[in-house]
DNA sequence: AGCTATATATACAGACCTGTCTACCCTTGC
DNA sequence: GCAAGGGTAGACAGGTCTGTATATATAGCT
């Protein structure tokens, strides 16, 4: 028996490639628009009118504005852990360089004029706990916990005295920057804070009993 | 010539107590709400009914939608900053506590369960830099200038190497202490971001050359 | 009592929102 | 040639939003 709707080429998903145009494009436009201005703000006949779709056409590929939501949020959330893995993951880079890399990774893009913050605080902002939208919250939580469990494989291979302490202290320096670079575009903003990681870490990477009481260390960086 | 609506009781600004209240009323009402819920998905509508007051009233005394919300996010501001001054300002404290008491201030608010997240980072969520509501976004700038300025006063004094650097490690690590506090309800995230921000003061204390290569101060806290 | 200022209740205009429906077009496979 | 799947175009229903208008009630001051 035949598949429906079977084209020329395919991709993975078995789904057919002209079919997957208009679907990205909306996806693309809602992204940039959702980014930008906030998604309560943009509605659905902005997107279809900008992405050249038909209103049926993006009912077809998002049953709702909801769906659309969690799937604008899952792309920034994928295009952002893969920009991390390749900072992360460069060769040559001692544990503790790959843990000061997210702060190299975010340099640049918070210098770009287009950065408008993070895409799930903003998320948050307009769905958080007492909103009516079980799946734009539940993947706003998961991003939360992936970065959390993100930094924590990075931190892991320090072996520090506190670790779970020092996982916080980063993520916390690096919510901190992107909001900073929202409201203060200072150019010395992630330097600083990649600075302050670094004193955090090698605070917790010496095995003495008392932390505060500290030398140089001396290696790597 | 006499002045006009004259009664019994004045405040300070000359508004008749009497019509206070109502004014009042809609301010906290539409403060719960927005804080709760986001401001744009909040109508007129629900912050009248639920404060009690006639839809003309409510225009009587804010113009518009976007004369509440900065009044609103003014609101919310004093309030914060009302809460900062009396912490860092208490006596006995040294200079480096000073600065470490932004922390201590925001332990207790940061574990209520109707902590919601940061006004003004919500504000920028949904009131950013292209929308169309000038009186908002300069209410918005001007709290994060001032709260960089506050934070400045206060690091001012323990004449550090890197000054800017240090203020603006602190006002990331509160930040990321507030977008954290959103995710994850660790309950020592504030601990460690105040650990965090002593290790990072005592790191610029030293008037040595190399900052990096420390030793215990042992003076304060 | 009468005047004034303020509050109430409610209807309404005009815009915008999401989601559905109908009708047509165009390409591809057989 | 032709059926069918997927796209386009646009009207429309039902709801919500901000802001205005109308008509009425209440409380204080002279």
């Amino acid at each position: 028996m035949k598949k429906r709707g079977v084209r020329a080429f395919m991709d993975v998903d078995g789904r057919s490639l002209d079919a997957l145009a208009p679907r990205e494009r909306i996806l693309k436009t809602a992204s940039d628009l959702f980014y930008r201005l906030s998604i309560n703000s943009v509605g659905i006949d902005r997107i279809i009118a900008e992405s050249g779709v038909a209103k049926m056409t993006f009912y077809k590929h998002f049953p709702s504005k909801a769906d659309l939501i969690a799937t604008y949020l899952r792309y920034k959330s994928d295009a952002w852990f893969q920009m991390l893995a390749t900072a992360t993951e460069r060769a040559g880079l001692s544990p503790l360089e790959r843990v000061l890399a997210i702060f190299d990774a975010l340099d640049e893009p918070l210098r770009a004029p287009s950065f408008r913050g993070c895409p799930f605080v903003k998320g948050l902002a307009e769905f958080g706990p007492e909103a009516n939208s079980p799946d734009v919250q539940a993947t706003i939580s998961e991003y939360f916990k992936q970065l959390h469990d993100f930094v924590a494989s990075l931190v892991a291979p320090l072996a520090l005295n506190e670790s779970e302490k020092a996982v916080v202290q980063i993520l916390s320096l690096v919510h901190g920057s992107i909001v900073i670079a929202q409201s203060t575009r200072d150019p010395a903003l992630v330097e600083a804070n990649r600075d302050a990681a670094r004193v955090l870490l090698e605070d917790k990477l010496i095995s003495s009993s008392e932390p505060g009481a500290r030398v140089n260390v001396g290696q790597a960086v």
